[in-house]
DNA sequence: CTGAAAGCGCTTACAG
DNA sequence: CTGAAAGCGCTTACAG
């Protein structure tokens, strides 16, 4: 089948290719008669302008880019997944398209193929950025080129960027001050790579209630790197191996703690009773398990909508640099604390 | 920071725009002296050739879409999530890139903001289409348009649409024997919506060995519309309270598995000794439930590289159409059955 | 090895 | 209410 172009369609219908332009962009000036007419011709011919040109001479392209990391060889989650999904809602109602695409810190320079490639030539308006880095050179390029952006989680390298984050020390905190207020006295924090701010920030969170509240008959513990299931699994295993046993495990992510469940199960202990284990996200499926994972709910609905007001406001030139929002965590009771 | 056009570089490194187009297009024919000319500019000014015009231009934009549904307001979940990590990784190899975005049969023709639009006005070159509908306009639309595309799933509306599917009857069939050969006699099987070819031919398959191989002393059943997690729960748990009961579950999809075991776990029942659970689809997270759950192998990579490829091939034309492959689907077993 | 010019398919002042 | 023409930023025969 042809591909018709805007000029097939001012011929058939017998006006100019302007008189076209106007009635697809819903111009009011056409007069009825002649819009019918092209209107005719277009469901005829089946003709859809092409998106190319249109963004080329607007110089905007109406969609949006998230980028998201695949670390290291593993993908993104149900985390990542039911924040994409408010975001793609939240654009939609705001008249942007967005697609998702991923793309690492490490290789966008050199990596043709890296969706970042896509925004920096120009295919997308402004970007949603999970899993930056510190000294993440995308965006420092963003940056650099006015390219408007949010950042979902942390930026300590600017003061004129913006983002939105949980407040991760407060989680943190929130985490150490729940377990120890169910009477829980040998507490492992199991966190992610040491690297990303997001978990310094819970460790310090916990090390605050903790030396806000000194205990000399609890044992309290803190593990990095534990980066997905398998790890939370086999270092849970280790840890209820130890003396003492740990009577409350926090891990980093809902989705982890899986792992975490497994583990204890093995050792034919109980959730609560025996060991409580206390998650963070509020990802949807951790109402299924066994017990219903109690978690630090992250607002996941707020925090995108959130980012992409952000981002609009950027968009539309109404936005100021440097917006940060802090989202306030809160615990979300459920069966295994 | 100016952005900077191929024309700006032009006239900075006193060549013209043809010479610029042609290092940037790594072009053998120009003298070296030229070349590094020319890269120092770009390098100074940080250019970066507008993909928009370059696409417009080559009637190609080198980059590959994949639609997946938000089926009624819940998103795709780790089953889509593997098989699109792969489908990227392939893409790349392969020197394209590739984008993620949602898209629903109902709604795409009436919504600019559904990703289809994308795709229907240029920005793509060619899609991979999950989630498809009988009669889905979406396929009808590609079909007619000639626009190179590869649906995971089944077709049963053409002949010369390409697809890669699972053999969902073989993979019925085998649930049904497996979960015989181990002994059960009470077997409940949990599929999606009726409405969905998947689960039409699933319920073929089990039915089939079923009909193979009768056995008085054997009670079966076929339940449908368990589309998630918290159906698979609920009906489990509705399947348990009745007699006799289920001594064998199996479940489309590992990720709904979990409301299986939440559900058996609750009337403090054993996997697998009381209660054995097989699923389907491989995904990674299985691996990790307490038991690991045995499930029927959906050969993920396999399935994401077939798929690319039969695009690829419709992408430079060396394709036939109808290209229809149907992946045998085989028993990984771990400890839950 | 290099360049002038046309053209990809749109939109947008500017005229009338 | 409608149209002729320039221009968005590239690539590509065609010449030389």
């Amino acid at each position: 089948m042809k591909t018709y172009t805007i000029k097939d369609v001012a011929h058939l219908s017998g006006v100019s290719v302007r008189t076209v332009s106007r009635v697809i962009n819903n111009d009011p000036h056409v007069k009825a008669e002649t819009r019918e007419k092209v209107l005719k011709v277009i469901a005829e011919t089946g003709f859809e302008a092409n998106l190319l040109a249109k963004s080329l001479r607007e110089k905007r392209t109406n969609t949006l880019i998230a980028f998201v990391d695949q670390h290291r060889g593993q993908f993104w989650g149900a985390f990542h997944n039911e924040m994409l999904q408010e975001m793609m809602k939240e654009a939609r109602r705001s008249g942007y398209r967005m697609v998702i695409s991923s793309s690492s810190a490490d290789s966008y320079t050199e990596d043709e193929n890296d969706g970042f490639y896509l925004l920096k030539h120009g295919m997308a308006d402004g970007a949603v950025m999970f899993d930056t880095k510190e000294k993440d050179k995308r965006v420092e390029y963003l940056r650099s080129k006015k390219v408007p952006f949010v950042i979902l989680g942390k930026d300590r390298d600017h003061f004129d960027t913006s983002y939105v984050d949980l407040d991760n020390v407060y989680a943190g905190y929130l985490a150490a001050q729940y377990l120890v207020s169910k009477g829980r006295k040998h507490i492992l924090f199991m966190l992610g790579n040491r690297d990303y701010i997001v978990n310094q920030e819970r460790a310090e969170g916990i090390r605050r209630y903790l030396a806000e509240n000194p205990d000399p008959g609890r044992q309290a513990r803190i593990e990095y790197d534990v980066g997905n299931i398998e790890q939370a699994y086999s270092r849970t295993k280790e840890a209820l191996a130890g003396t003492p046993r740990p009577d409350a495990i926090f891990i980093s992510g809902d989705e982890r703690a899986i792992g975490v469940y497994r583990a204890v199960y093995e050792q034919n202990l109980r959730i609560p009773d025996q060991v409580a284990v206390l998650g963070i996200d509020k990802i949807a499926m951790g109402a299924f398990y066994h017990p219903p994972i109690t978690t630090i709910d992250q607002q996941i609905p707020a925090m995108a909508q959130t980012a992409l007001r952000i981002l609009f406001q950027q968009l539309d030139g109404s936005g100021q640099n440097g917006m940060r929002t802090l989202i306030a965590p809160s615990i979300c009771e459920r069966q295994s604390v």
